[in-house]
DNA sequence: TGTACATCAGTGAACGCGCGTTCACTGATGTAC
DNA sequence: TGTACATCAGTGAACGCGCGTTCACTGATGTAC
């Protein structure tokens, strides 16, 4: 059967934006298309109508979910005028963070899993979290703007990697002390 | 046929040793048993001899890779007196680390890996990083045992997301500008 | 000392399952005339 | 205005492959007697 004109479009970003949820919960190897396309009431056989293959809709998704993180990051920033940065290191290092691993960063989920990756696909990773970091880096200190950007990234990659040993660990208490040691840290080298 | 006494315990080595370099280097599914025990001339019939299953392996991988891991660090430390922190972090930050991940930090390679497995691998492998990381904490510094051993997490998980960025990008200058950017900043904030 | 039997690391065929991908088909709507 | 045909998102059976795991078997060495 044929559908209205956006219908396709429509599909499409449904179908990225559950992928992109499940690749950070599971893996890019624990998400079955099948599975995926039936969350959504379809069958497996029109994923092909929108992607290439499964690495093609891995890329399609991390730069959702980047896109998605950043506009996340710029709200918390708007919410808390003067004290921007903080208020994001609070929120990245938080206990829902921790736990809400499909809604979370996809730097942290999968900054592994990418670089296992062909070229194609880190090029593709590099430039949607180029993208996403430059309006977050205003807030970030630093004399000139390539500065802000490096700050940024290593605060970022800091903070993803923080989380990942977090998560990684098994004891509760661990787990809360590694994130709020990492908060205290961070605030005290970037936020003065 | 029958072997000499320690054969079996040599084979167990020799497995978990090659295992512990494919698991950093393509992630846990990536890793195919019949593949792993042909590398070592044997049969993937065997490997249950030694393993309860893959996620066994798994586990044993990645307490190997941090024990290797340690004493490598360790080495360092021992070359660099005066200096041992300084000569830890450009060592973990370093063009040759980036582009070795077999045989690189099973942190920044499996962490995320590990943070989706359930409660009894992660047990393990905190129980591993723990007594990894307690004769390096002596060299960061802090005012009690405990503020070291904070002091260290911070440090090696944020160099884990560091070098976990630098990886999933695609553009070799840009690598290169993380890794020395990190090496900068983790050497200013505990190299005092 | 020699013989019969037990042991068990390693072998390789087989099983079963999950999953990525392909493909012929459907049928409602759009287009050509 | 009506009719014939084209389009194409979505369907679901089928294919092929990889891979974790099981299992009956092998055969050299150790042990019991």
């Amino acid at each position: 059967m044929r559908y209205p004109a956006e219908h396709k479009q429509e599909t499409r970003e449904r179908i990225v934006r559950a992928a992109s949820r499940q690749f950070r919960g599971r893996g890019e190897e624990g998400v079955a298309i099948a599975d995926l396309m039936q969350q959504l009431h379809l069958t497996h056989g029109g994923f092909y109508r929108h992607f290439k293959n499964k690495e093609d809709l891995f890329g399609e998704g991390i730069t959702q979910a980047l896109e998605e993180g950043a506009e996340g990051m710029l709200r918390v920033a708007r919410n808390n005028p003067g004290s921007e940065l903080k208020a994001l290191i609070e929120r990245y290092l938080s206990p829902e963070h921790l736990v809400r691993v499909a809604e979370g960063c996809p730097v942290a989920a999968l900054a592994a899993d990418i670089a296992r990756h062909p070229q194609a696909v880190r090029m593709r990773f590099q430039r949607a979290i180029e993208k996403s970091m430059r309006p977050i880096a205003a807030f970030v200190p630093g004399a000139t703007d390539k500065e802000r950007r490096n700050n940024l990234t290593i605060l970022f990659s800091g903070m993803a990697g923080a989380l990942n040993m977090a998560r990684a660990v098994a004891d509760e208490d661990r787990r809360q002390e590694i994130l709020s040691a990492a908060r205290d840290f961070y605030i005290r080298a970037f936020c003065t």
